[in-house]
RNA sequence: GAGCCCGUAGCUCAGCCGGUAGAGCAACUGACUUUUAAUCAGUAGGUCUCGGGUUCGAAUCCCGACGGGCUCACCA
């Protein structure tokens, strides 16, 4: 009896275990340094796609993988790579007799090299005879049912790696994933923008009405928040002049609820331009979302969830206002910030004690509109009073130069002329210190150096931040925003 | 934070108006040897998430905890 059986170990992996053992025995390495190979699965899938059923090259060819099926007792080998699968074909015919009692050895999941002939088999598969059997990564676990593979919601995001063995379509998402944030990337530098990185250790929490997370600095003996937003420091580059338009994709945190839309860090793309307003954040908006749409997908008609989405520039733009007097017939222009917070209550909104005149309009337009905005929109007239770096609308001072994109009736984009009036700057922040006083703990606070830049001048400038995870979502049919991201964060078990 | 639902073998699932568990895949033993969800015969594998309660008896009913999903609230 093995260590392992005598342990109470699974059987499953004590039987594993027996084989590892087994193979150190015979002097190989089940763990061995890297393997020269000179293919993957797919480009031979590629090169061979003309060779005939039935016919052998000679061609010598060095493959590895993840054992993912065992066929007539290891006969036949489906091997696994990033790229693909190849079939392996261990016979007596190739395989020496001392190589061919080695298949005994192995199991599904294990990790192996194979070298051998290519040849496609009488049935049409593209098959390596093997010749030589190489161990590479010994597995002591065993993979999830061949068939219906992993399905356990919960299993796929704690073991992501088993997931990702196993169900091709979770590859597939976090792959569009990384083509979605390279293609941004690629898209923005060659517009001549400049990528940057700014502080994730925060001793001002700003650049967004949300909670953040506290952590602690040992040697400064510091509080520090997770960033919210990057905002405010993005903005200080532009003052120094580094660049006219800056740009960063990265992480942002916050202490809110979970939801599968919500992830406490989620990544974002914040991006802020010199001498441009609102409405060319629109155009990029549409420019950028609409390549990404073409270089993920194939094109700019997208379907989410069963609902086809057309992403073909341009985008209607509709006030807020506009938008909500259409759904309730109430005009929030009209209506005092009296009248505005019961015409908001009377639409089921409940609304915090330092609500205003803009929260009621928003709060309307949550309840009442959001849902609808399926095709892409731009929404404009957003209130002044919860957006504090934005610049003012100079038709109506209630209003800023604001508008948030909606798709599927998510915010995927929010985008405004930058407030650039340090005097005006100063004066939103201690609004928002009056609401943070009066109860609303995701107003933001003052920042003193923030607008100490501002008064060294900050060019007029357009930002716009999109939600990389969401917009993953919407373009790789995902449900859940923990699909898009590798390692979703789970309470521990 | 609230409501609803879920938790049975490594995986996918049956069993759930009470009588202490089954299948397929995976594993093991063997057969077969051009298969591809290989096939055939056999074997083994379970604190039924955990803790209480009711009961002669609980996977099953009740309560609580833990973990997860969805919805709502907050938010992107």
């Amino acid at each position: 009896m093995s260590d392992a059986v005598r342990d109470g170990e699974d059987p499953l992996r004590a039987a594993r275990r027996q084989k590892l053992e087994a193979l150190r025995e015979l002097g190989i390495d089940p763990y061995p340094v890297g393997f020269a190979r000179t293919d993957e699965a797919a480009a031979l899938e590629q090169r061979y796609a003309g060779l005939p059923a039935g016919e052998e090259t000679g061609d010598t060819v060095r493959v590895a993988g993840r054992i993912r099926a065992l066929r007539n007792s290891g006969m036949f080998i489906d091997l696994h790579d990033a790229s693909g699968k190849i079939q392996v074909f261990s016979h007596k015919d190739h395989l020496p007799h001392d190589e061919i009692a080695k298949l005994r050895l192995l199991d599904i999941g294990d990790v192996i090299g194979v070298e051998g002939q290519v040849r496609r088999t009488p049935r049409g598969e593209l098959t390596v005879n093997a010749t030589a059997l190489t161990m590479l990564s010994k597995a002591l676990r065993p993979l999830p049912e061949k068939y219906h593979g992993l399905s356990d919601i919960e299993l796929r995001y704690r073991q992501r790696y088993v997931d990702l063995i196993v169900n091709p379509e979770s590859r597939d998402t976090l792959r569009r994933r990384s083509r979605i944030v390279a293609e941004m990337r690629a898209w923005l530098l060659a517009r001549g923008y400049l990528e940057v990185e700014t502080p994730m250790l925060h001793a001002i929490q700003g650049g967004a009405s949300a909670k953040p997370f506290v952590t602690h600095h040992n040697a400064l003996d510091l509080d520090l928040y997770l960033r919210v937003a990057p905002e405010l420091h993005l903005k200080r580059l532009l003052v120094g002049g580094l660049a006219d338009g800056v740009f960063e994709i990265n992480r942002c945190f916050r202490n809110e609820g979970l939801s599968p839309r919500h992830n406490p860090e989620f990544t974002s793309l914040e991006i802020y331009i010199a001498y441009v307003g609102y409405i060319e954040m629109m155009r990029l908006t549409e420019g950028l979302l609409g390549h990404l749409a073409q270089a993920v997908t194939g094109g700019t008609t997208i379907s989410y969830g069963g609902t086809t989405i057309d992403l073909a520039a341009p985008w209607p733009r509709r006030s807020m206002a506009e938008l909500v007097e259409q759904a309730t017939g109430i005009d929030f222009l009209a209506l005092d910030a009296a009248g505005a917070r019961k015409a908001a209550s009377a639409l089921g909104a409940t609304l915090g004690a330092g609500a205003g005149w803009g929260h009621s309009l928003e709060s309307a337009f949550a309840l009442r509109v959001e849902d609808s905005l399926l095709q892409p929109t731009h929404v404009t007239g957003f209130p002044r009073d919860i957006s504090p770096l934005a610049k003012a609308d100079p038709a109506d001072p209630r209003l800023v130069e604001r508008f948030e994109t909606y798709i599927y009736g998510w915010e995927i984009a929010n985008a405004f002329s930058e407030l650039n009036d340090p005097i005006d700057q100063r004066d939103r922040f201690e609004a928002q210190m009056q609401a943070r006083a009066a109860g609303d703990d995701e107003a933001q606070p003052l920042d003193e150096d923030y607008v100490t830049a501002l008064e060294y001048g900050l060019p007029p400038c357009g930002g716009l931040g999109i939600g990389i995870d969401r917009l993953t979502m919407l373009l790789t049919d995902s449900p859940s925003i923990r699909d898009v991201i590798a390692f979703p964060t789970m309470r521990p078990r």
